[in-house]
Order: structure tokens, then sequence, then C-alpha cells
RNA sequence: GCGCCCUUAGCUCAGUUGGAUAGAGCAACAGCCUUCUAAGCUGUGGGUCGGUGGUUCGAAUCCACCAGGGCGCGCCA
């Protein structure tokens, strides 16, 4: 049978309705939906497609309705179809044909729900990419997990994906991070250099990063290199003797200080790729030398922003790309006041070179306060796209927005200079990859959320973390006793696939079998909007569902899921459970959330 | 000043891309439970979907304007 019902049955309408209305255009066929009801006494789906077809029919569309449920209500699987409201064409499915459903999951397995709406479209996600200049926060992590899920979501509707991490590590802000591990590297040996004194030697004068988690680098960097890379006096040496060195040694470090946050975190990547190596390769030059070939460069001088601080603007020539061809509302600088690419410029080669290497989609996942490069983004993409590929070249941005940590009800401030900045790893320490990674996900990615410590950790109904993992956990206890017990069979899933499910009658029985039919179309829907929050908050609707079928149990000792009186209708339960916390396993895999075999 | 995002129940948030009477959890109220499945359960109340116009069979959803909040606005990334 079908592991979409949705789907077929919407082949069906599609069908019944070209008998009754021949000629529509595909415009108006691909907009018929076949939705799940809200409202149980509406059946069990409904579909639009009378009201679509009325207007191109000039016929009206309880008219077309009518028809078409007497078509729909002849076909087999399908008990009744009736015309209702303003024109929708209600569908109440046999049975029977609704609790196919369950073998179907139990043959398929966790990749039951798995798509084909991505028809193997090449997308890459980049996410993260964080400046390896510090560790990572909490402010990191909600776009880590958004990207990954994302990426898994993608994946399993038919995506080919690809999980790219971008390294920023050829900019002035790597340098700056050399001067202040040096800076750590003489405190290391010894030399106890006054803020002051030291800043009169760093080209601009300031100390960046000045926080104490580059005080083990500068240890580590005294270890391998002893004095060699200070004077005989321990006191600083020219930097032409020490920058380059000190440098590398600070980005790699960084990095694989990231990467461990990254792997703690449940996030793998499959492509690092390099600012410098971007450079090195001459994939930005290359990039820009297009722009120039197309036309689109110029030498020109910006108009000064509007309503912001001036102060230090002055009118320049310089080297402008011209998005505002493209939709962006001003040309975008390329080279520096030092003649050196700008970050824009740098980033235009990496997408041209993610076009190179076959990617139709990009997807850019962003912090909030880089929202104002979408736009630019998406224009240099739009421009440079027709000389690296053939097929139309999408660019897309997933905006993350603040997420504001709570503690006790009270804020907790972030800030470097206090000290209490939160680092993802002190996130994890405090309540675990899982419940990261499932409370970043309960909200939809552009709106601000709270993350409530207390909360996540909170074994009550209200922390969605707990209450799916507990329904998986009572699923998986059911099964254990079942197995325990003996009198019921096998029970594992290919003996329940094949198990009678006749006496699956009651309505909470048929609704989580509605929901667990359902799981394909969530799918489908959340890659296709690239919300990832969905899949969340389908698996809180589903556990609430087996919930309930549980706790009728609980005054109601007959209506428990394991009765030795009736081995036949225990394994139907059975096989019903067993359907349930597959697809809370496969959510939770797109998740990346661990599925758990008991709560204690 | 301009651009993008957001505004839904007392609180935190969903709303299946324009569908039927706008939903969930918490909080509130009422009842149940003193553990064979209560790290609770059942039920009730609660809304001008920020505001005003518009588009059409139909708007929380699309468009215009307005109000409030967030982010951004050359040579940072």
């Amino acid at each position: 049978m079908a592991e979409n019902l949705f789907a077929t049955t919407r082949n069906h309408v599609v069908e019944a309705l070209r008998q009754i209305v021949p000629d529509l255009p595909d415009a108006v066929l691909s907009r018929i939906e076949v939705t799940p009801t809200r409202d149980p006494s509406h059946g069990d789906m409904a579909t639009n497609a009378a009201l679509l077809a009325a207007k191109p029919a000039r016929r009206k569309p309880a008219e077309i309705a009518a028809a078409l449920a007497g078509a729909l209500a002849a076909l087999e699987g399908i008990d009744s179809a009736v015309a209702a409201g303003p024109g929708f064409v209600n569908i109440t499915l046999s049975a029977d044909s609704l609790r196919a459903v369950l073998p179907a999951v139990l043959r398929e397995g966790i990749a039951f729900g798995d798509g084909a709406v991505g028809a193997g479209t090449r997308i890459n996600v980049e996410y993260v990419s964080a400046n390896p200049t510090g560790p990572m926060h909490v402010g990191h992590c909600r776009g880590a997990v958004v990207g990954d899920a994302l990426a898994n979501l993608l994946t399993k509707a038919g995506f080919a994906v690809t999980k790219e991490y971008y390294v920023n590590d050829a900019g002035a802000q790597v340098l700056a991070l050399a001067w202040v591990v040096y800076w750590r590297y003489l405190e290391a040996l010894g030399t106890k250099m006054p803020e002051a004194e030291f800043e009169a030697l760093v080209p601009g004068g300031a100390l960046q990063y000045r926080g104490e988690y580059l005080i083990p680098v500068g240890e580590a960097l005294a270890a391998r290199h002893g004095g060699a890379l200070a004077d005989a006096d321990r006191r600083p040496l020219p930097e032409e003797r020490w920058l380059d060195l000190v440098r590398d040694f600070s980005l790699d470090w960084m990095l694989r200080a990231i990467r461990e946050d990254l792997a703690l975190l449940g996030v793998r990547h499959d492509v690092f790729t390099s600012e410098r190596e971007i450079l090195a390769r001459g994939v930005a030059d290359e990039a820009i030398g297009r722009l120039d070939a197309a036309g689109l460069l110029y030498e020109g001088v910006l108009e000064p922003p509007k309503g912001k601080m001036t102060a230090d603007w002055e009118a320049r020539p310089q080297t402008l790309f011209r998005a505002t061809q493209f939709g962006d509302d001003v040309d975008r600088p390329l080279r520096k006041a030092d003649g050196a690419n700008t970050y824009f410029a740098n980033d235009i080669g990496y997408h041209g070179d993610k076009i190179a290497r076959g990617a139709d989609v990009l997807v850019d996942v962003l912090g909030a306060d880089h929202g104002g490069y979408v736009s630019r983004m998406r224009s240099a993409v739009a421009a440079i796209a027709p000389s690296y590929s053939d097929r139309p070249v999408a660019f897309e941005a997933v905006i993350c927005q603040i997420v504001h940590v709570l503690k006790d009800g009270q804020p907790v401030r972030m800030s470097k200079r206090a000290g209490t900045f939160v680092t993802l790893r002190d996130l994890l320490d405090e309540v675990g990859r899982d419940a990261v990674r499932f409370t970043m996900l309960t909200r939809k990615p552009d709106a601000q959320m709270e993350f409530d410590l207390d909360l996540a950790v909170a074994q009550t109904r209200d922390n969605p973390v707990f209450y799916v993992q507990y329904a998986h956990a009572r699923c998986r206890s059911v099964l254990r006793a079942a197995a325990e017990n003996g009198g019921f069979g096998a029970v594992d899933a290919a003996s329940l696939g094949a198990v009678p499910l006749g006496s699956l009658q009651a309505e909470p029985e048929l609704a989580l079998v509605r929901r667990i039919a359902n799981w394909p179309r969530v799918i489908e829907g959340a890659a296709l909007a690239r919300e990832p929050h969905r899949v969340a908050f389908y698996l809180n609707d589903l556990a609430s569902d087996f919930h309930a079928l549980w706790n009728r149990g609980r005054d109601d000792a007959t209506l428990r899921f394991l009765q030795d009186a009736e081995p036949e209708a225990t394994r139907a339960r059975l096989a019903l459970v067993e359907a349930t916390a597959t697809v809370i396993r496969s959510g939770l895999a797109v998740l990346g959330v661990e599925p758990v075999e008991e709560m204690r």
C-alpha cells in the first residue's frame, strides 16, 4: 500500500476531477490539496479541488464538489466522500486503508517518511561559519542546530545535501587574534607587559579578544616554541618574525576547539572551506573577473548612509558591484581602502565555488545581525550564477534571531567583559545535547526565543523534549513487557507488520494512526518551507496522541495495551505502538536527538 | 531617514504557504487521583489575530498605509 496516504488520495482526486472538468490547466491542478481535517467530524481528509476548478469551469463549486464526492465515494478504500461548506469534499477512508499505514511503517522503519520532493536537487547548506577567534557561544548554537536539522530534513525529503562550514580565516580579525595570542605567549614566558605598553605595538592600537580563553593558547605556543618567538630578553620581536606563525597556530587551535564543540553538539559538516584558500586558489579573483567581464563593475563613489554616525565617513572612489541591477538597495564595494578584497568580494568567490561544485540551491543559515547581508548576496549569486551553471541557481537565507537565556526566570546577561558570556560548552554541560537541540527547534528560526535552562531539563508536560522522549520510552516499555510476557508471540517489527489490524477501532487509536499517516506530509512541507521546527511540533503532537491512548488505561485496566485474554487484539495494538516508536525515532533522527529506551 | 524580520488567549508559542467554528502548553477555575500505567488526568473559561483600508467565493496568511519591538545601513565579518 501507499506510504503516503495523502499523495495517493490526491492522485485519486485529480483523476476524478479530470473526468468531471476536462482541460483544467496545470496551474490549477497543481494547487489542489488534500489535507488532514481539523475537525474529525469532517472525515479524515479534505480537498479544495472543487473550489479551484469552479472558476475556470464556470460552474458552481458546490456542483463540482457534489460530482467529485460521488466519484470518490465509489472508489475502493474510501468509505464516504461528501461535499461540504463552500465546496470542500470531505473524505473518510475505510479503516482498512487508513490502518495500512502501520505495516508500511514497520516495513520501512525510520526511513518511513523519506520523500521525493527534493528530486535529487543539489542543495548546499552553509551554517555555523563562526569566526575562528573564540569559542562558540549560544548565539552560534541556534544557527548550528537549525542548519544541521534543516540539512537532515532536506536529505530525508530527497535532496542531495552538502553540509558546509565557511572558515573566515583571511581578514583582519585573525590578525587581531594573533596579536592577543602573542601577548599571552609573552606572558607565558614570564614577560608581564602592561596592556597599554603592548597595545602601542599593535596596528590599530587596541587589543581585541582579551578573554581569558586565549591564555592556554599562549601557553601552548610557549611550550612548543620556547623563547624562539621573542628576543633574548623575552621581549616582543618585530611582527615579521612571528605573525604568520602565531596566526596559523591560533587559527588551528581555535578551529579545533570549534570542531570539538560542534562534535559535542552532534553537528558534523561534510565540507570546511577556508577563505584563505578561496583567495589563494584565485577563486575570488575569478568571480570578480566574471563580474567585470559582464560589465557589472565600475569605479564610483557611494552616497553617505543617512541617519547613521558618519563622523569618519569620507567620499572615496572604489570598485563597486552593480547590485542594484539585481534588486539590492545600493551598489556594493569589493575593495577596501588598502586594496584588499572586502569580505563580500571573497564571499562572492566562495558562493561561485559552491555553484561550480554543483549546487543548485545555496542556503545560508545566518544570525540576525547578518540580515542586512542577504540582499547583496542574493544579487551577487544572481549575477554570477549564469557563468557557472546552465541550470537556474537559487540563493536562500535562513535568518536565526537572537536567543535569550533564562535562569530562574531571569535573563542571563551575555557580556564578554563581565565574564558571564555563555559558551556552547556551558550550555551543553548545563542541560545536555538533546535538550539543547530540541529546545532550539521549538520556535521558528526568524522569531526571537527565550531558552529557559530550568524548563529544558524539567521532567514535566510542558517540556517538549521530555514529553517526546517519554512517549518513546513508554512505547519501548510496552514492547519490552510484551516480550517478557511471552504470550503475545514475537514482537519484532517484521512479525508485527503481518498482524491483522481490524481490532483497532477506538477513536484515540485511529487518531494516532492518522497522525502517523501524516508524517510524510510533514517532512515534505517542512523541507520545502526550510522549517525544521515543524518536525519538533509534529513530534509533540504525536507524543500527545500516544500519551492520550496510554492514559486511557489508567482508570480502566481493560484499555491497557497488553491484555492476556485477547492476544490478537494485543498484537494489533503492539503494531501501533511499534509504529509510533518508529516514527518518533524517525523524527528525532532529523532533529539529531537520541531516542531513549527508558526514563529514570 | 531607508531596508529586512516580528506583533495571534494573562504568559510562551503553533497555525500544514489563501480554506470550513483561529489551536497547543503553562497559568486561572472546577472535579478526579493517595500509585496494578499519576515524573499526573478530565473538564471549563479565556481572542477586534497590533490598527485602518484593499484584493476575492473566502484573509491571521496576499497588497497599501500607520503604530510598536528587533536587526542592519562603504573601506568589520
